[in-house]
DNA sequence: CGATCGTTTGAGGTTCCTCAACAAGTGTGG
DNA sequence: CCACACTTGTTGAGGAACCTCAAACGATCG
C-alpha cells in the first residue's frame, strides 16, 4: 500500500484540503502535527482532532470533506494515497480491506471517548484528560516531558472552553502538583494519579 | 448477511451486553430504541448514543464493549450476527467489507457532527441540534410530530446539561415557535430555520 | 526598537447547575 | 374507589463555574 503514497512536506498554516475539495485521496501523518477543522457558517472555527504522526485521515464519506486539516508544527511530513487505488487494493487484498476496517474502528472508539471528555462536567477534568490522552498519543521528550505541539488557543477550541480557562486550569494543576510545565509547550505528568481522579480510571488502560 | 442473523425482543430496561462481556457480536436494531451508555468508575452514567432502527453497533475493537447498551422501548427487536462469520465473509467477497467500511465512515462522520454538537456554546443550541438530529433519525407520526422515544434524563446526559435545563430550552423553543409539544415524547418542528440559527446550516443537508 | 503573538492573571457579568417544590400520570394495596 | 408511593416533567431561587473584557509580561521578528 505504501508504494501508492506521495509524501509531502508542509509549513505551519498550510491546509491540506479545503471543505469542498472532492475527497479523493486519503492521508496520513508520517510526522509532524496538523489539526482537523470545521469551520461553521457564522465563521467560527471548531477543532475536531488532533492528527499525529501514525493517523490516518480523509476516509470519510460525503461528510469527511466537511472538514479541513492545517498544519501545525513546521516541516511536518504527510503521505498521500490515492482513493481509488486503496480501494480496489482492499477489495482483492482481504487484509489490506480488514485493516482499514479496525483503522476506522479504532477511530470510533477514540472519537467516543472523546465525546465522554466534551462531555466531562469541569474545565479542569477536560484539561486533565486532554493531557493524559495526549501523553498517549504524543511524543516524549528527554526528561519524559509531554511536547504540546499546539497552541492553547487550539486546545482551547478542542475542549470547547475559552483560552483563559485552559490557562488556569493548568496553573490549577501546576499548584496542586500533578504536573510540571517547563516551556508552555512542554508539560511533565507528576502525579498521574491526581489527573485521573475525576476521570474513570478504566478508560485509559 | 441475514442468513447469519438472530433476531431477539427486548423491554425496556433490559442489557444488552455489559462492558465485559466479550465482543462476539455485531447488533442492528430492527424496531424500537437504545441507549449506549458508559459507566463511570464513580457510577455516573454518560449516553454515548441512541440506537434507532437501521444502527449497527458492537463493531468496535477493544474498546467497544467498554459500552453497555440498555433498550428503552418496549418490543424493541435487535438482530445479533456472529462476529467472526461477518468478518469471514467480509473477506471472501469484497463487496460486504466495503459495505461495512462505508458503515463505519458514516459512523465517524456522525460522531464528528455530535462533538460539534457538544462543543456547542448554549444549551439551547445543544437542545435545536437534538431535535434537528432526531429529526432526522426518528419515525414520524402522523401530524408529522417526531417521537422521542427517550426520557428528558436521556437527553440531559446525552447532551451533557442538566435535565431542567433541557425542560427550561423545550419551553423557552416553544415560546419563540419554533416547536410546538403535544406530550412531552411527541414534537412537532414548526419553524425549522429557528432552530437553524446558530447552526451552521450546512451540516444537516 | 516597536509590533505582534502567545501566555498568564485579574475583575465583572452571564449561563447553567444545584436544591427545592409542584403538577400530572401510573401502579399498588387497603 | 381512594389513598399512597413512585416516576416523569416543569418551574423557581440561589450559587458556582465559566465566559468576556482588560491588562501585563515575555518572546520572536521585522
Amino acid at each position: 500500500m505504501e508504494q501508492l503514497a506521495t509524501l509531502t512536506r508542509y509549513h505551519p498554516g498550510e491546509t491540506l484540503y479545503y471543505e469542498d475539495d472532492p475527497a479523493d485521496y486519503w492521508y496520513r501523518v508520517v510526522s509532524g502535527a496538523a489539526r482537523k477543522c470545521a469551520v461553521m457558517a457564522d465563521g467560527r472555527r471548531r477543532i475536531v482532532d488532533f492528527l499525529l504522526p501514525g493517523d490516518l485521515f480523509g476516509f470519510g464519506t460525503r461528510f469527511e470533506r466537511l472538514f479541513s486539516v492545517e498544519v501545525i508544527v513546521d516541516g511536518t511530513m504527510i503521505a498521500r494515497y490515492p482513493r481509488r487505488g486503496v480501494e480496489q487494493l482492499a477489495e482483492s487484498e482481504p487484509e489490506v480491506g480488514r485493516r482499514i476496517r479496525e483503522t476506522a474502528f479504532e477511530s470510533i472508539a477514540r472519537l467516543q471517548w472523546r465525546m465522554i471528555l466534551l462531555g466531562s462536567a469541569t474545565a479542569l477534568e477536560k484539561v486533565s484528560a486532554f493531557l493524559l490522552e495526549m501523553a498517549e498519543r504524543s511524543t516524549v521528550d528527554s526528561v519524559n516531558a509531554i511536547i504540546l505541539p499546539m497552541s492553547r488557543y487550539d486546545i482551547a477550541d478542542y475542549l470547547a472552553i475559552a483560552v483563559e480557562t485552559v490557562s488556569r486550569a493548568l496553573t490549577e494543576l501546576r499548584r496542586k502538583g500533578a504536573i510540571a510545565l517547563g516551556d508552555p509547550r512542554r508539560v511533565r505528568i507528576v502525579d498521574r494519579s491526581a489527573l485521573r481522579s475525576g476521570l474513570d480510571d478504566g478508560w485509559r488502560a
